[in-house]
DNA sequence: CACGAACCGTACCGTACGGTACTGAGGGCA
DNA sequence: TGCCCTCAGTACCGTACGGTACGGTTCGTG
């Protein structure tokens, strides 16, 4: 029984057990605590009450398991698809702001962080691995609901551009603007959030500004 | 003679001796090249053709190294002063263009990623000191050559906002946008680095859009 | 010339990490 | 019952790094 249960898969996408997710749960709590220097085999194994020689088998190496680590958490952060329904103004505004908001707290997350600072510490060398993956895992998909929303806004008459992309990354800068590297760099993010919804307004305002049609 | 030479100082703000900035200067290629597991205390000490008992009497530990690094780099970027002359509308977007070309320029740079990211995979552990370090030197130099250009723009009635920094925010957004981060992430700076100019020219134009007077 | 300060080169030490090998226990399966 | 597979726990190895100590050299100074 106790065997059959950790053979189980725990999606059909990941392709892990869930022993071997609970030992990601692990290692990513490690990496939130401590930062990279506290990731070690040693530290993983004896926090998740598993054996270096269970993660190397598992994850092939330090580098696997660190890539895991993103494919996991990326796996457990859902984006939910924007309806297709008819929208009016207000509701594109309403939608806009509810993915500013869901972009600020993303960004800020303590995971979302620590895995960044990963990726970005590894980025020198080994042609960015790590970085590539958490773009394709962790921005991609929010760009793509975005990208969905504002093109269902063009086609609703609702908003103006030219270049999808580029109205995206001046979306995306409005919201952002330095905040995330601030975040990155160390500075208190507790005290930065306060007051996510009033920035996620302020941002979306001017962008409507930009590319909002009559206003 | 030659000793003489070694103890002049190189500049009155940094209190180092031209060897120890030539050091400084050895340590950053390395920094560059091979990222943070490439600087290691015999690897500075051996490109700079110096000792380690020196590295540690100048600097006191890896740590005061990293910390010099980034005060050194930071004394060679001078951040040009914004002409007080009188302001036009072309001339107010010239000066506006030229900043964010200029930001372009410095934060794509090899230095400036290999620092930023130094410190990201730093912050961390330790409080983030070399965090607070850089944003002190790097970032507010910057900051205030931009905000004094919109209050100059301000007061000629050519911009208009209630928050310089909230406009100095959105400026710097619609400028770098998510660019920065992809650069740290690894994304190849060549390839994203054509047509800077282009860029600031549509960024300016959006943040003029938004904050311009009689357009 | 003699003394001392600064410094280079190198050898050295303790430690910590990544990765591997071994042992023993528990449970599925015939 | 006996076999086998998996895994936890631990001991081990090689390496690499931060930091320290020492011998030898150069150069300024009295």
């Amino acid at each position: 029984m106790q065997r059959a249960e950790a053979t189980r898969q725990m999606g059909t996408v990941t392709g892990l057990t869930e022993r071997q997710g609970a030992v990601l749960e692990e290692a990513l709590r490690l990496l939130v605590e401590g930062g990279e220097k506290a990731l070690t085999t040693a530290g993983v194994a004896r926090a998740a009450n598993c054996s270096k020689e269970s993660l190397y088998k598992w994850f092939g190496d330090r580098d696997g398991l660190l890539s895991a680590m993103i494919a996991y958490q990326a796996s457990k952060v859902r984006t939910l698809e924007v309806s297709a329904e008819a929208l009016d103004a207000a509701g594109l505004r309403a939608h806009l702001v509810a993915f500013a908001k869901d972009l600020l707290d993303v960004l800020s997350g303590d995971v979302s962080l620590a895995l960044n600072r990963l990726a970005i510490g590894q980025a020198s060398r080994e042609g960015s691995k790590l970085g590539r993956l958490l773009q394709e895992r962790g921005r991609r998909p929010i760009g793509r609901r975005a990208g969905a929303l504002l093109e269902a806004g063009r086609k609703a008459g609702l908003l103006a551009f030219d270049d999808a992309d580029e109205a995206y990354g001046a979306l995306y800068g409005l919201v952002v603007s330095d905040w995330h590297l601030r975040m990155l760099l160390g500075e208190d993010a507790a005290a930065m959030k306060m007051d996510f919804s009033r920035r996620a307004e302020r941002a979306v305002d001017a962008f409507l500004a930009l590319h909002g049609r009559k206003g």
